[in-house]
DNA sequence: CGCGTAATTGAAAAGTATCAACACTGGTGG
DNA sequence: CCACCAGTGTTGATACTTTTCAATTACGCG
């Protein structure tokens, strides 16, 4: 649900890089926009970042909220392809701004951070892979108990709104799903 | 649909290296089980295997097929968790292993290595996100015209059952929706 | 031929989306 | 202080989509 990486914020915060510099965002504000150049990779110090998907037909996709320590940027980055996700911050936020080009020196120069990079890499495959397949194959209410056993302050963090995105139904449809835990005393 | 790696497989087969091996399959053969340890990366260097993960209530939900040039073990073995697909061959099958120890090594001593395995997670992750995002967002129509669009000879190499589990219905929809595309002439 | 697997179909049940109306909340300005 | 507004959340009725279940057909192969 939301997604932290410990290791990485540590070390990067320990990190003494002259090139990354920090950004403050309040909530509600857009760091990157769908379908832009993306030239640096940023990593969340602390908040909730929302990372989100508009569909031609207008239905918006939640991919993941990242929590501290998460990367972002990296995969665009990488492979010179613009963003495919939108970002945009859901309460106060602080990043870590590495420019493109330090990042692919860092990989390059420091072992440390590549391998922590490869297993963020590794780590968001693993995970999405899981959540896609579960929600897939899943009723509403299976998905809701889920999200609820990971992360148990959802309702009071996040949207319904953005929690019927993340889970590909309508707010309609989770709301009535929820009423019927209600009343199955969940 | 079937993804590929030219670039990575052009470099594995020109890589002399002696701790890596070719294993050869028949179809349907399982590659790795699901939630078993994995000691070894594998390269598809010809032939079509399918990467899948079977829920608890006895759903399967695959995640990808894999063709030529596709890694598959290198989360696992990164990260040192079990298995969370199962791979199994569609056709005759030829792959690559690589021995968990020695692709550390060369994550560590082969720099165009290194790069070309940070871009081939990079572009799993980007992959799936935008498939996943698609899915939920559209109708089963939509999804079936992507397909063909991505891969024209689908239905003559990929079993009905499998696309149904790719796109996460039931067979019973895909030849209703499969119908209805007829009867509107496509 | 006989067997097992894959594919197809219909009918009923279950699950979701759509649409439209209404309630709650925290500001803002008269 | 209150009326108003915008954003968020809630709910009912209906239409639509998908699943479930069960039965039938088609196909490849020893």
């Amino acid at each position: 649900m939301i997604r932290i990486n410990r290791e990485l914020l540590q070390y990067i915060t320990e990190l003494q890089d002259s090139g990354i510099t920090c950004e403050t965002y309040g909530p509600g504000e857009e760091i990157i926009g769908q379908k832009k150049r993306v030239l640096s990779v940023r990593i969340v110090k602390s908040g909730i970042v929302k990372c989100y998907l508009t569909e031609d037909n207008g239905n918006d996709f939640i991919q993941e909220f990242f929590g501290e320590g998460e990367i972002f940027g990296e995969i665009e980055v990488l492979n010179g392809n613009p963003s495919f996700c939108a970002l945009e911050t859901i309460t106060d936020t602080e990043v870590c701004k590495i420019p493109g080009d330090r990042f692919g020196e860092l990989l390059q120069t420091d072992k440390k951070f590549n391998e922590l990079i490869l297993k963020a890499l590794a780590s968001k495959v693993h995970y999405t892979a899981i959540r896609h397949s579960y929600h897939q194959s899943h009723a509403i209410e299976d998905n809701l108990l889920r999200l609820k056993k990971q992360f148990p302050r959802l309702i009071d963090v996040i949207a319904k709104r953005d929690i019927a995105n993340y889970l590909g139904v309508t707010l309609r449809s989770l709301n009535r799903t929820i009423n019927g835990m209600r009343n199955k005393g969940i």
